[in-house]
RNA sequence: GCCGAUGUAGCUCAGUGGCAGAGCAUUUCCAUGGUAAGGAAAAGGUCGUGAGUUCAAUCCUCACCAUCGGCUCCA
């Protein structure tokens, strides 16, 4: 963020701030700093309950309270001095003795009539800088964000420097919404989520599903053309496995039960596949020579998310990975990664969406929170930057985001909106193999620990989905359409030829919806670019005489006329033009 | 899990302490159409679920369920 946005929202905050607390005088302001887009401030309100339905009134209130305020002076102060001007805030109390502690400044603002604890910051004219703001929205928040502490009351909003931008990020806020992929699903008929299957348990419907499976046929293919082979593990397994592998400990409160009625067997529904692909591993004794061994497999794993955070298809119950695992030699595991990263870059380029790579190491002050011997860690953590560089790869190192068996590589993807997602994870993992006691025979005949490589090039069906039918709005590429080709017949005289074209796609496996409706041809159309099909071919008495069709190719937003009409051409020459587009997954 | 909001027809949403409403979608009929909504009629509801207050609850109260905005978490 710029340093001069940065500084408007921060002072914005501020005035928030001021004017909750005229509005309500026993609101304690707790913390308020910029954020992208904007600003929030955090506030314990008491029994006050504030809502949207406040927003215009808290708006108003900082209007008035701006135009009394001139210039922030940032003044430092003694511990004693801030200890009594915040004496009846327990939030700026407590931020005050932790400054005290680590030797910090203190340092107050006060713009006109509202002191406030701060390190500084502010817009060097606040008059005429702090117009172009407005509230966004009302949550709950934890104190320092740790959640045995209070829930405090957080009111976002957003500003900028003009208010052109402003105005420009709120219609971008607007457009976001649109394409919401949930909005979308529903419209589009790709998912639905029933209250009687269960929550974050989406269904697919037939046009979902074709993505769920052309996108799986791609990831796979991508990585059978380098060796990996499919594999397949059941979906209920006993729960020593995750005893064994250390998940029970970690993460057992997310584990589904399953219980057996006829014998004492207590099982689980598998939340992820790496034990599973280690006993088919371990199933017999492996040579130096026959590794690496690389395991695909597409399946869908359980966990029980806490209900709060599940969210259309981004956050679910039943997760579909398109998960792989590969044992190898420590020496092999650049090599393995190379071919991981160029398929990664392969895969993501194909959906134009660039991508940044985040090394998550572990955090070297809490070495309890990971398992496996810290020069291990030390070692991998050496090899993932090394390869990272060779690749050229846009990568930031983060402290603290490992996984607890090993460091990985999150790759950030960028979307349309210029919003940043975790999809792709190839994970490093030195532990998990020791714990199982996999091996594997050496040149020397000595038994080795080989080395395992978790790896989802989409991490999982439903959360790639989610954020790609809201990166294409809806408007999939011609080998992704579920349906690619809407077949519209002016009227029921033209049904026939319009069958006779369809035995044609029929045969050439392209996916077609037939408009035989007794509607207008007004209405045919629109319902088809509702639904965002690639092609749309029109058929009535001309066509029939040419032996052609009409296309019109689908319109990328609200209706201008004939656009994307590519005029008539032979059903020879369409079908040609659909094989191309296929074959190079335009 | 936590804070807040919401839940009325398949969808989007009005509305009321006293027989439940619209638009779109659906069905039927009329219209046979040339590039984003032709016309008419019908059908469609335990007003999220359960309890309480009341002569009477879709409306008020409580609990639960689900959804949304966030927080925390995310193998």
């Amino acid at each position: 963020m710029e340093e001069h946005a940065e500084q408007l929202r921060h002072s914005l905050a501020h005035l928030l701030a001021a004017a909750v607390k005229t509005l309500w005088p026993k609101a304690k302001n707790a913390i308020g700093p910029a954020i992208e887009n904007g600003f929030y401030q955090d506030f314990d309100m008491g029994k006050t309950v504030i809502s949207q339905e406040d927003f215009p009134a808290i708006e108003k209130k900082m209007r008035e309270i701006l135009a009394t305020w001139h210039a922030f002076e940032v003044k430092e102060v003694s511990v004693a001095t801030a200890k009594k001007h915040f004496k009846d805030n327990p939030y700026k109390l407590e931020l005050i003795k932790d400054f005290a502690k680590e030797g910090k400044a203190i340092t107050e603002n006060d713009p006109g009539n509202f002191l406030d604890l701060c390190k500084g910051g502010h817009s060097q004219n606040p008059q005429k800088e702090l117009q172009n703001f407005k509230l966004l929205s009302v949550a709950g928040a934890y104190w320092r964000g740790d959640e045995k502490n209070k829930m405090l009351t957080r009111i976002y909003g957003t500003a900028f420097a003009t208010q052109k931008e402003l105005e420009a990020y709120l219609k971008q806020l607007e457009e976001a919404k649109k394409r919401d992929h949930r909005i979308l699903g529903e419209k589009m008929d790709l998912f639905t989520i029933s209250d009687q299957v269960g929550k974050g348990l989406p269904l697919f419907t037939q046009k979902g599903t074709w993505l769920r499976e052309l996108l799986n046929e791609y990831s796979q293919s991508l990585r059978a053309a380098k060796g990996w082979q499919k594999v397949w593990s059941p979906h209920i397994t006993k729960n020593d496995l995750y005893k064994t592998s250390g998940h029970w400990d970690k993460f057992g409160g997310e584990l589904f039960l399953v219980k057996s009625q006829e014998t004492k067997d207590e099982l689980v529904m598998k939340p992820m596949n790496c034990p599973h692909h280690q006993q088919i591993y371990a199933s017999k004794p492996r040579s130096y020579k026959d590794l690496p061994i690389k395991y695909m497999e597409t399946t869908t794993v359980y966990r029980d998310e806490k209900a709060g955070e599940l969210l259309g298809l981004s956050r679910v119950r039943s997760i579909t990975q398109d998960d792989s695992h590969t044992f190898c030699m420590p020496d092999q595991i650049e090599q393995i990664y190379q071919e991981l990263i160029d398929v990664t870059k392969i895969f993501y380029e194909t959906f134009g969406m660039p991508l940044r790579a985040r090394l998550s190491f572990r955090d070297p002050k809490d070495p309890k929170k990971y398992l496996g011997e810290v020069s291990l860690w030390k070692k991998a953590e050496d090899i993932l930057l090394d390869i990272a560089k060779k690749n050229n790869l846009d990568y930031f190192v983060a402290e603290g985001e490992a996984a607890f068996y090993g460091p990985k590589i999150d790759f950030m993807v960028k979307d349309s909106l210029g919003r940043e997602w975790q999809l792709a994870t190839p994970q490093l993992d030195f532990v998990q193999p020791a714990r199982f006691g996999l091996e594997y025979i050496d040149t020397g005949g000595k038994a080795q620990t080989p080395v395992m490589i978790h790896f989802a090039l989409m991490g999982s069906v439903e959360r790639f989905l989610s954020v790609y039918i809201e990166h294409v709005a809806g408007n999939f590429p011609l080998w992704l359409a579920p349906v690619q080709i809407a077949i519209i017949p002016i009227s029921d005289k033209h049904f026939e030829y319009a069958k006779k074209i369809a035995e044609q796609f029929k045969m050439h496996d392209l996916r077609f919806k037939m408009y035989e409706e007794n509607d207008t041809l007004g209405k045919k159309i629109r319902e088809a670019e509702m639904q965002h099909i690639p092609y749309l071919l029109i058929m009535g008495d001309k066509e029939i005489a040419a032996s052609a069709v009409s296309v019109r190719a689908r319109g990328q937003g609200l209706p201008a006329g004939r656009q994307g009409d590519l005029g008539q051409m032979p059903v020879e020459a369409f079908l040609e033009k659909m094989k191309t587009e296929i074959s190079e997954k335009q």
